[in-house]
DNA sequence: ACTCTCTGTGGATGCCATCGACCTGAGCCT
DNA sequence: AGGCTCAGGTCGATGGCATCCACAGAGAGT
């Protein structure tokens, strides 16, 4: 991970869709130096995945909620995990610190469907108690932080 | 938007530097057919964006909270919104229902870090108080839920 | 100094992006 | 019904890009 593997890495998360050949220009090598750098950074598990950047609400999913989970004492933690990463409306969960041991971003098409899935969230085993806050708007989200110095 | 769309949507959320030769072999249209459906997706703003997704303790960013914020009686939400944009930690930010206004995901690299950052947060104007929660670990982040019915 | 390795360049080749010309079917007006 | 118009498709051509290969040069270790 020299300058130029953060330079690369800034430019791809700011558009994951630049040619090799385009890279090539920006950081100023050549399009095969650069491929296999980056082929690197991917097999190194630097670069993890290409994902496009899609408005939730143009797809059905205009409700996003924050869940709160309180685990109960004793519980398989794992166990849990698994049960929670089965549910494909929880879009990322962490791991906190506190009493609630876990935060999720959940997103779904309606409050009826949000409803239904804190209910499962409550019956799924380990699972204490809930605490849902509703995000009434995005004002952005995932915004890459610039972290290669001045890229070209 | 019909199923088409939907399934170039999930493909291009799933691996976004997918050729569009190769979308259009998932979808069975032509290479152009395909480039003008993405064409008019990115320009009517369904998709936003194409982003590398990075492990960001590969980039220097191990810290991740999650920071309440609650706002002063009779603050200009604008104004505060701005100040808040400017910091390039907060990669997301969401206003809330509830008594904290504002959810935002920060990333830094440190401990230290982060109380700097929260420190300029309550000095920010229009700024109560905040509460942070710091992640220990993160499960899984933006896991892309498919959309489209059977997508190929 | 020799040599090993790592990382780069340059050239060749086949695939892909992209443009323009043309086709086809749906909807609508006369 | 006939025919206009338009949206959205296919096909073919062309130039650029991805990718493979052979080879060059810098640094480290012996």
């Amino acid at each position: 991970m020299d300058a130029i593997d953060l330079s690369l890495v800034d430019l791809l998360r700011g558009n994951a869709r630049l040619s090799y050949a385009e890279l090539a220009r920006q950081v100023g090598l050549s399009a095969p130096a650069v491929h296999e750098r980056v082929g690197k950074l991917e097999s190194s598990g630097v670069v993890r995945g290409y994902r496009a950047d899609v408005a939730p609400e143009s797809i059905g999913l205009g409700v996003t909620a924050l869940i709160g989970i309180v685990e109960d004492s004793g519980a398989d933690t794992d166990d849990m995990l698994e049960s929670l990463r089965v549910l494909p409306e929880i879009e990322s969960c962490y791991f906190m610190a506190g009493v609630e041991s876990f935060l999720l971003k959940a997103r779904v098409g309606t409050i009826a469907e949000l409803e239904q899935l804190i209910v499962r969230l409550n019956r799924t085993p380990g699972v204490a108690s809930t605490r849902t806050a509703i995000a009434l708007s995005t004002k952005w989200e995932n915004r890459p932080q610039p972290v290669g110095s001045p890229a070209a």
